[in-house]
DNA sequence: AAAAAAC
């Protein structure tokens, strides 16, 4: 046992204790705590002293002991000592607090343990199901707080393991899921919808509109002389206009490589990109940059044109709809067809342009086809498998293909590792048709000879360059080569690769798993169609933290980036001890707290996430104004992942960078490998700038 | 170099 968990220990013998004798929640709004409840939660967004020392209940953040007053003074050793604390605190002290009461609440529910078994399952089933809800409702009563309930979730969660075996009494029930999968989102997440904004018409008709204007790049003319307004902060402005100048072309220039594109000349680079993969050369950037041809969708032609025209069965189209998928994006309309025609699929389309039912909704039409009377049968092995490079982003993906699949009769399961075993090998037991996870589990169950995938026809990998990175690449390879070469039909099993940044870093995969793909991506999707305005701070490293303070202070939702576990946390407990409701996200923390934290932001019970890039990719969250990278992404591609968690579904959004002094060339050159235009103006605490930014 | 992804 690591040596924190001791100290761990140790702080909660010291705590006061209940008299059944597990220790006193901390806060008055915890089910364990028996004074009076003086105050709910607040909608406000921040908190003052003494919500900040009683608001452990709220989750995320560790609680303080109510009766450790704090100050100002005392605050950097306060903080300093919490470093360890914390991520004790934040896992154990956290989760035993909410475990204590609920073994007490257990006890008072001893007679209906048998209930409870079987609730448990149901919660799983609750991420899916209106069901439960009704189930929650009856547990309304026994709580304290109705606000601690999505933590209970997580919690049970975790010990839903054992109760897993009572899922196959429920079979039935799941049927019955079928009708209900949608309403589950509107519960827990709301994800599907969130999916759904990306996917949304709107945002792409505007595309439309704007594809033109990017020649019209040169509109951005005038906002550069706008900017030169602010000329004195620049820095540097002599290299800008010429940055600029170059871009202008540039855009043509894409225009130009469109070309270029359809060469095969990329196939040669593949074979070495394969070969330094397998020697572990990393390729150099440039190779990464290399465009794969691709054929380009004008969003124009897909007008008027609908699912079921690209070939989606009805169910599945009227699923799309309640889905607020009512007509197909670009990407969707350009990939749709050929994954219906059994081919190989690339597909590029930006952040939050509709990748996931792109690949989704074809997959599960695709297994109707080849299914064939094995629907449902018990123990079937999966045909289907969805990999994702983080577990929040195949929840997510999850969300939005389950309904989708359960509108035909097919079910998912979600396999990614932080969780029990249990649970997922009962699912796959019984028998599933698609598989959504992270590749850790995956593979880990296949070797345990749990998971068979020599039945699965369509493998997607999302995020599919993210999943060629080092680390990632081999447990891929392992998988997909555990996958059907054909179909029981006698074609060839698919492989479809999605990604906002889909370049030849695919390559080595490419050549190794996929035969003759098509390639798509949407015409017109460049950084000056974009709605997010970037902006990049010029700080002093140590005036930075107090920067960031300022920025995160806004009403807006934002998420900040950090480039380490550690910071994330150490900038996320600042903030909170500045006032502001601020939660984390990154690997550090049990996926119950990670689940539960994501939510935080989600609901919008905090509005500040500082993550580590575990949430730069793929991850939607509504109504993200503002993304701040405390820290320089690592290259370009992080940038737009990054960036690309605001100005979604249309909305204006913007993106702050700061950089010291020295990294500033750094910077230029992701942005100029993202194709992205940004001042760098400098700044510090108190700063107008900051100010302005803060308000978004 | 860090982060992610299995325990």
């Amino acid at each position: 046992m690591a040596p924190y968990d001791k100290g761990a220990r140790q702080r909660a013998d010291d705590r006061v204790r209940h008299p059944n004798g597990t220790p006193a929640a901390r806060s008055s709004k915890h089910r364990g705590f028996r004074a009076a409840d003086p105050s709910q939660p607040r909608q406000k967004q921040r908190w003052d002293a003494e919500e900040r020392r009683g608001r452990s209940a709220q989750g995320e953040r560790p609680a303080r002991p109510n009766w450790e007053p704090r100050d100002g003074g005392q605050r950097r050793d306060d903080r300093g000592a919490r470093g360890f604390d914390r991520n004790d605190r934040g896992a154990r002290g956290y989760d035993r607090d909410d475990r204590a009461p609920r073994r007490s609440d257990r006890d008072d529910r001893a007679p209906r343990r048998f209930e409870r078994d079987d609730r448990a399952p149901r919660r799983d089933d609750r991420d899916d199901r209106a069901p439960r809800r009704f189930d929650r409702d009856d547990r309304a009563p026994r709580r304290f707080d109705r606000d601690e309930r999505p933590q209970r979730r997580s919690f049970d969660r975790d010990d839903r393991a054992p109760r897993r075996f009572d899922r196959d009494d429920r079979a039935p029930r799941r049927f019955d899921r079928d009708d209900r999968a949608p309403r589950r989102f509107d519960r827990d997440d709301r994800a599907p919808r969130r999916d759904d904004r990306d996917d949304r018409a709107p945002r792409r008709f505007d595309r439309d509109d704007r594809a033109p204007r990017r020649f019209d790049r040169d509109d951005r003319a005038p906002r550069r002389d706008d900017r030169d307004d602010r000329a004195p902060r620049r820095f540097d402005r002599d290299e800008r206009p010429q940055r600029r100048d170059d871009r202008a072309p540039r855009s043509f220039d894409r225009d130009d490589r469109a070309p270029r594109r359809f060469d095969r000349d990329d196939r040669p680079q593949r074979r070495d990109a394969r070969d330094e993969a397998r020697t572990g050369y990393v390729p150099a950037d440039d190779v990464k940059l290399e465009k794969l041809q691709a054929e380009a969708t004008i969003a124009a032609d897909v007008e008027g044109v609908s699912f079921t025209d690209l070939g989606i069965g009805g169910n599945i189209s009227r699923t799309l709809a309640e889905m607020g998928a009512t007509s197909p994006f670009p990407i969707q309309a350009a990939t749709i067809p050929d994954v219906l025609a059994g081919k190989d699929v690339l597909g590029r389309g930006r952040t939050g342009s509709g990748k996931t039912i792109a690949f989704g909704a074809p997959l599960v039409e695709k297994l109707m086809e080849h299914g064939g009377g094995t629907k449902r049968r018990m123990g079937r092995a999966p045909r289907a498998l969805i990999l994702a490079p983080t577990r929040e982003l195949a929840l997510q993906i999850d969300r939005t293909v389950q309904p989708i699949a359960r509108s035909v009769g097919l079910f998912t399961t979600q396999i990614y590792g932080g969780v029990p075993y249990g649970r997922q090998e009962g699912a796959l037991e019984r028998g599933v048709d698609i598989i959504v996870g992270t590749p850790g589990r995956v593979q880990d169950l296949m070797n345990k000879g749990k998971l068979d995938l020599s039945e699965v026809v369509v493998s997607v990998l999302d995020e599919a360059d993210h999943m060629c990175d080092l680390g990632f690449l081999e447990p891929v390879r392992e998988i997909l080569s555990a996958t059907a070469e054909v179909t029981p039909h006698g074609d060839r099993a698919q492989k479809l690769l999605f990604s906002a940044t889909l370049d030849a870093q695919v390559a080595s995969l490419v050549s190794e798993f996929l035969h003759e793909p098509s390639v798509h991506e949407v015409a017109g999707e460049d950084q000056a169609s974009s709605t997010i305005d970037h902006r990049v701070l010029v700080v002093e490293q140590r005036q930075k933290d107090q920067v960031l303070e300022e920025l995160v202070a806004g009403d807006g939702k934002t998420i900040v980036f950090a480039r380490t576990r550690a910071y994330a946390e150490r900038l996320a407990d600042q903030f909170e001890d500045a006032g502001i409701r601020a939660t984390s996200l990154h690997g550090d923390l049990n996926q119950s707290r990670r689940t539960r934290n994501l939510q935080l932001l989600t609901s919008g019970r905090v509005n500040v996430l500082v993550a580590t890039d575990v949430a730069a990719r793929g991850i939607h969250v509504d109504d993200v104004s503002l993304v701040v990278q405390a820290d320089a992404p690592d290259d370009y591609k992080a940038y737009l992942h990054r960036s690309g968690r605001t100005g979604r579904a249309g909305k204006q959004g913007t993106v702050v960078t700061l950089v010291p002094r020295g990294r500033r060339r750094k910077i230029e050159g992701i942005l100029e490998n993202a194709e992205i235009e940004a001042d760098l103006v400098e700044a510090g605490p108190g700063d107008g700038i900051v100010a302005e930014l803060a308000a978004r």
